[in-house]
DNA sequence: CAGAATTAGTGTACATAATACACTAAGCAT
DNA sequence: ATGCTTAGTGTATTATGTACACTAATTCTG
């Protein structure tokens, strides 16, 4: 019923490939803003444009595994939240040829890293997503778009929030955080118990004692885990 | 200050790339159960597992494009509900060698297509995926479970089950699909206060009058888009 | 054609969650 | 001691979610 040659593989060998690269979207909060981490660009194409940290994805590493690798290669940074965003393949997206990129979406608390230490320190920058020029490199503005729609979604059902902070925190802290990424102003009696009802952070017994005014107290979420409602 | 090579293009042709494939999990309702397109292989590797539809990206596709294309050789199907789901990249996923998969999910009104017809017909199946052997081909049994998942994430906040019925269906019926989906048993009267409170559905003039029993109104969602909440 | 069988359709009381809103507390600086 | 700054707290109202049982309209059967 079936010829001998439909019964063997495939040969992969034969095909057409595209390239595969990853690119990853370091989010973090900074002067009251949503940054994003970018790269400005030394190679062509699209020399002199701020891009997003990416490379070609590595023939024998897991997808996640080579986020952290670029991760880890250009900026230093080690160790943080990353889950996959989504794959964009537009065949126009890269004037070279055919790329899909895998992106990636990672979350840091601003002070926890030095870009100036970076290995790509030369070249790579906290942009705060607000001022993003239009000629960003490749489809790499809709990319981050696209994860800043992500973590607001978040944001409000996760403890997502938790890879934003340092393990302890003030709950004036945490507000601002939400209300920059959901931007909008949030009533503090309000948020304290939602946030407290929802059981995902707990009281430490440390205080936050800088500045002319009452201490705070610090909290910590429940759990390193993320946790998601809905 | 930067080498010549340095800024001259990465050549492409000349790294070493994975296959791209691009998988569709096509899920509907059927017997109160969900079920999902299956295919028969008749090829190595894994000759007679199940599997789900998919196959090598056209080199020239779109992601969307080959998810849509895929799904109509295979199964005849065309114009449903399609997002992008999850890529999976384990190297070891393809015993013939580095295939990451761009996995797409599909939802159809099970009464709108006819397998039998399919181009693929003497191998393609509906399977309930409770039913599932543990022994798919490759990792398509995890790519299942993650569909499920997102269906049933979605389902509660948003106008996916548009996808699932008829333009005109009974609230019995809808009702019945959050009840699978969900796998929990909903009290009408506050079911039916949700969704006309929502303002996703809008009941029509029509009725649905078989069985010995009292005719349903019919009902149709007031927009053909996606339309999410949270 | 009366009664049984079947699914459709409806309302109310209660509990829980979300919102609006303003003053007191504790520390530091002068 | 006074003023400045951020921390911290409660209550009344509204909206949303939940628990729960009977009547309505049709077909089938004897």
């Amino acid at each position: 019923m079936y010829t001998n040659s439909e019964i063997k593989p495939r040969d992969l060998s034969k095909i057409e490939k595209p390239a595969v690269s990853v690119t990853v979207l370091i989010f973090s909060i900074n002067d009251g803003r949503l940054e994003v981490v970018l790269i400005n660009r030394v190679r062509e194409p699209f020399v002199g444009f701020w891009s997003l940290p990416g490379d070609i994805l590595p023939i024998k590493n897991d997808l996640d595994e080579a986020a952290k690798k670029i991760l880890f290669d250009k900026t230093g940074i080690k160790n943080i939240y990353l889950e996959q965003l989504y794959t964009f393949g537009d065949p126009k997206r890269d004037p070279r040829g055919r790329v899909i990129t895998v992106a990636y979406f990672a979350l840091l608390p601003y002070n926890s890293v030095d870009l100036s230490k970076a290995p790509d320190a030369l070249h790579a920058k906290w942009i705060p997503v607000k001022n993003l020029s239009t000629n960003l490199a490749f489809d790499h503005k809709k990319i981050i778009a696209y994860g800043a729609e992500r973590l607001k979604n978040k944001i409000e059902y996760s403890n997502i929030a938790r890879a934003l902070l340092p393990e302890k925190f003030r709950l004036s802290e945490l507000q601002k955080i939400h209300e920059i990424i959901l931007n909008t102003k949030l009533d503090k009696r309000n948020f304290r118990k939602r946030m407290l009802s929802m059981k995902l952070i707990e009281p430490t017994k440390d205080f936050y004692r800088l500045g002319n005014h009452r201490p705070a107290r610090l909290y910590k979420f429940s759990t390193k885990k993320l946790v998601t409602f809905n």
